[in-house]
DNA sequence: AAAATATAGTTTTAGGTCAAACTATATCAT
DNA sequence: ATGATATAGTTTGACCTAAAACTATATTTT
């Protein structure tokens, strides 16, 4: 097993949780929604239910220009609005509909199957060393 | 910290991992050239210099349609070239040219970079155990 | 041997993602 | 105060990726 694997593995186990994701969304009946409509609808539930289009990108970790895209289309949804800022007009807030709050506990339920899933079989310690050297391996990528 | 984070951790690893190599490509002026054809490249000059499609998606872990893609890319590019298989004429196979195989150094070069980053800090302990955690962590997402 | 099935690859179509250019508003410098 | 700069978001265009439908060839079944 050799050092390069790390990329590898990173890759393709990202793509397997997203395709797990996926495969839970459409089993509770929320297949209008993909994973990463999901990220944004959490960070609002975590949120009281309102960010700024910049804060949902700091929050999910995507381009500006994505936020648009999927907040766009969530609203088309109904899952979520788009309102102005009052005091600063550039802003735009995002705020959670009723629909979008109807779906709280689902995703909630989601998101323990994936960690439950995600560390089956590891121990409390094993969670917390993988944690801490993913933590470290990604700040590794930031020097300068 | 939370559980949940692992998702994000493992998604954001993955995208600075990129960024990296992009940038890298970019340094070595292989500006014709993003991630993903590397990985092609670097499973030709693992196997010989040929390999057909089926097994490069096998290799890189993608898709045959996306394999077409990249493969036509890189072909276009000159990199690489495309044979019918003379035994099996359902197969193709991807030969390395002479301009593909004249940047293998810099791919090398470029795969060290990663990894010597990707480690940085990381005691040869940590590596074994980030490695094979995140190993369990990719099979845990295979079950049924 | 003919029909059914499997396999390799391509095409089509669609979605997520981002960079760059752009608009509108706000803040800063002088 | 006004011109320069910064910030929030949107639009546009491009690329990677994959699912589904399709073509061509090979293998298996009967």
């Amino acid at each position: 097993m050799n050092d390069k694997y790390i990329v590898y593995f990173i890759s393709k186990t990202k793509k397997k949780m997203n395709n797990f994701i996926e495969g839970k969304l459409k089993e509770k009946a929320l297949d209008d929604l993909v994973p990463s409509y999901g990220n944004i609808l959490t960070v609002l539930y975590d949120n009281d239910g309102k960010l700024s289009m910049k804060e949902i990108g700091q929050l999910i970790g995507k381009d500006k220009s994505t936020i648009t895209a999927l907040v766009n289309k969530l609203s088309k949804l109904g899952y979520v609005k788009k309102e102005k800022g009052k005091e600063d007009k550039r802003v735009t807030y995002v705020k959670i509909t009723e629909k979008g709050k109807d779906i709280e506990d689902k995703f909630n339920d989601i998101s323990k199957e994936v960690y439950s899933r995600a560390y089956k079989n590891f121990s409390k310690e094993e969670k917390e060393v993988l944690l801490r050297l993913l933590k470290k391996l990604n700040n590794n990528f930031d020097l300068d």
